[in-house]
DNA sequence: GAGGTCTTTGACGCAACCCTGACGGATCGG
DNA sequence: CCGATCCGTCAGGGTTGCGTCAAAGACCTC
């Protein structure tokens, strides 16, 4: 999963530059030339880091993040041109998080950058309930890469692993074994059905309570399979 | 509650005139004159923020830097005489949160520390510095660097060291051997396995109980090694 | 420059894993 | 009723990956 930026500034060359610098590093980057673009941004295409300029031509730059900080945390690095020390502290007590005049060198504002987002990594409250997925046989937890199964750890292989994770990814959804085949031995596996065959039995041999009559890995005949958690 | 910073700095006068402006704003300050010392404080005092000069006389800086993150996130704002881009970047690479050059003001200094503290303010109550991990075998100590087993010390080279502690930071999960690779070795070795081979077997025979049948650093074979506490 | 420690590298035996083919059961349609 | 198709099961063989040991290379200290 790749990092989205958001630049706002009005100097096109500036935006320019860091744009073909972002890229270059495999950012996905927006960008705005103004306030009002900028929050409209903001909120329709939810950036995990926003560079920002105070110099814009609409409104003023701390108004951009407070407008920003009543609804989001997201990281804010604001640039410019000013040195004085007092616009400094209105933008970082209005809530910017690093604050770099210019002009500036792009190493430093990069690695300013990663440290942003660096900190901000782990602040998913809303995805470590996906982490971890309960039946009433068997615990996955996709994060640790483990499954639980009545006080004890299972052993699983690799290729058993990665099955069993696509497949609770698609909870309740129908897997079509070509896309399984796919996303668990690569694009060239299309049709050996019968490599799923025999690690579909891995899995219910291990994880099921019995697994002649499985009831969260359910086949569907001719067209793929699907698990349930209950 | 009231905000606790760590000063290190060598130069009594930069020192002096922190502590009392931090003092005079409510801050409690504990300061620190060299790295050993800085660390030893983090340990025992659990700052909420501390302010580093890289500049100190028994060892450099950026190590201080990695011997924090090894077991704490705790905020970090750096400061510096030297204005090289290359040194920011180390520095912030090696996770430090903010860098300011010396001369510094102090209005900005301040501000800057108002913006990493109010930013880790909803830190994880999972996520509460954990020191030390103990085991019915041995005990570490990621802030002191130290492992105990059997009331003796282990000595640990630099490398088993970096392993260990990748690992331990994961307690229970698995970290992949290509993650583990890059953490320890560097981005560029993704795929030297044999590293990993060699150096987990060395710190099975130091900490182990039985080396042949290990308890605490599982291979999950094909994917990578998970460290579990019992 | 010598000795020691740490890291890197290569070779080997062994276990684990992945693929494969054969067989039997179930379902459906002719 | 019979054939076709699809799925589940099992076991053997080739390959890969892991643990171990040892020795060479790099680095540091004295």
């Amino acid at each position: 999963m790749t990092t989205r930026v958001l630049v706002v500034d009005d100097e096109p060359q500036i935006v320019r530059a860091l744009v073909i610098n972002l890229k270059a590093r495999h950012y996905e980057v927006d960008s705005a030339p103004d306030g009002r673009t900028a929050l409209e941004l903001a909120a329709s295409r939810h950036p995990d880091v926003v560079v920002l300029d105070l110099g814009l031509p609409d409104m003023d730059g701390v108004d951009v993040i407070r407008g920003l900080r009543g609804w989001t945390r997201v990281p804010i690095l604001v640039l410019s041109a000013r040195h004085s020390s007092d616009e400094k502290v209105q933008a970082l007590d209005a809530g910017a998080d690093d604050y770099v005049t210019k002009p500036f060198g792009m190493d430093e504002l990069l690695a300013r950058l990663r440290a942003a987002v660096r900190r901000a990594e782990p602040a998913g409250p809303g995805e470590d309930d996906v982490t971890t997925v309960e039946t009433e046989a068997f615990t996955v937890d996709l994060a640790a890469k483990k499954v639980n199964r009545g006080g004890r750890d299972v052993r699983l292989t690799p290729t058993e692993w990665h099955l069993l994770e696509v497949l609770v990814r698609n909870t309740g959804r129908l897997v079509g074994q070509r896309q399984l085949l796919q996303e668990v031995w690569g694009p060239s596996y299309g049709t050996e059905t019968n490599y799923l065959r025999v690690y579909m039995a891995q899995l219910r041999r291990k994880l099921e309570t019995d697994p002649a009559h499985p009831r969260h890995f359910i086949t569907e005949p001719g067209m793929g399979y699907r698990f349930e958690r209950e």
